[in-house]
DNA sequence: AGTATTTGACCTCA
DNA sequence: TGAGGTCAAATACT
């Protein structure tokens, strides 16, 4: 197989070392009292970094063959259409230009639900950062779509972005698309530039969304395999910002019946119609948002991925640097066997 | 001052 | 031509 100097071996590489990186934390975390939620974290993002390994090996391959096979046409990817984009960015990587890759980036589906604990935010950490460049109402959709790319895109040249919108069926959801994969190495991710008070975020190793099944993967126009089926955790550094800011003033604004219990007086401010207490709608959103069974979602979760025909643990742990003995054991490695 | 967010305008594509 | 996606200036925040 043929892998590139560029875009997609740099994501393949960043994916592999970050999910043996993580895989060496949730070793080292194995053996520390911690939160099964922290070790779950970890676990799901240990599949979802070699999910997305996977389907970067598999994009590459169609790639080539499609550019092999027809060097003419631009749409004769069996996975991966191949489609022009005149991106400003692009810049010509290993003889197929990043305009052009941008379009094919791997694209996958999450959907998440917002996850709030004692009325208190937790931020999640997926080992990226995410800055916000665009927000639009969507004709279809009762709410609008944020738009989020990575922080180092212009410092690293690191085109993964994704896109977050409410569920209109649950409020509670949230379903998030990526686009491409990081890469910037995870470090660059996970500190943050000056503000402490992002650094917090950040570092914070507690789970903000409660992980739910996931919804689907897809190329640009395919239904590819299940790779988010993975369990993958990545679905962004959601922070308090980045939910509550952006999607839940739409739902007041909206009128959503899942608020109808909420005093719509008391969640607009009084100098910003727009603005909410992040404070008292966490409180709020706990109480109605009261689905049964966190675990339920993480059983979906194993469920689908055992389920995935891409899913295989048969790959050598020792090819990835993970010592063999690491104990994979059925209270620790699979999530709906823990208990908190 | 540097960084993040908001938002209207612009671009691309079907 | 309209919808989705992105840009970039203005603004807010730290």
């Amino acid at each position: 197989m043929e892998i590139g100097n560029s875009w997609e071996q740099k994501a393949l590489v960043s994916e592999l070392t970050q999910g043996m990186e993580i895989a060496r934390k949730l070793k080292e975390d194995m053996s520390l009292p911690s939160s099964v939620n922290s070790r779950d974290s970890l676990l799901q993002r240990i599949l979802s970094s070699y999910d997305k390994a996977l389907l970067i090996l598999r994009w590459n391959e169609s790639m080539s063959n499609s550019l092999t096979m027809n060097q003419e046409t631009n749409t004769s990817s069996p996975h991966f259409p191949i489609l022009v984009d005149k991106s400003p960015l692009g810049e010509d990587a290993g003889g197929v230009h990043n305009s052009k890759k941008r379009k094919m980036m791997p694209k996958w589906t999450e959907r998440v639900r917002v996850k709030i604990k004692n009325g208190v935010e937790v931020p999640l950490e997926d080992g990226h950062n995410w800055r916000k460049y665009g927000q639009k109402d969507i004709l279809s959709a009762k709410y609008p779509r944020s738009y989020y790319r990575c922080t180092f895109r212009k410092r690293k040249g690191c085109l993964a972005t994704k896109h977050v919108q409410r569920s209109e069926e649950d409020p509670t959801m949230l379903d998030i698309t990526y686009r491409g994969s990081h890469t910037c190495k995870e470090n660059d991710g996970v500190v943050a530039p000056k503000s402490a008070d992002n650094d917090e975020k950040i570092h914070s190793n507690n789970i903000e969304f409660e992980h739910a099944q996931i919804l689907s993967a897809k190329t640009d126009n395919i239904t590819a395999h299940p790779f988010g089926a993975s369990s993958s955790t990545s679905f962004g550094c959601m922070t308090q910002d980045d939910n509550y800011h952006a999607l839940l003033p739409s739902l007041v604004l909206n009128n959503d019946p899942c608020l109808a219990t909420l005093s719509q007086t008391s969640l607009l401010s009084p100098n910003t119609p727009q603005s909410v207490s992040p404070s008292f709608l966490l409180h709020e959103f706990d109480g109605f948002c009261n689905k049964p069974c966190p675990e339920s979602h993480f059983a979906e979760i194993v469920s689908s991925t055992t389920n995935s025909p891409i899913f295989d643990f048969s790959f050598s742990l020792d090819a990835v640097g993970i010592d063999e003995s690491f104990p994979f054991n059925a209270s620790g490695f699979y999530p709906e066997c823990t208990s908190e």
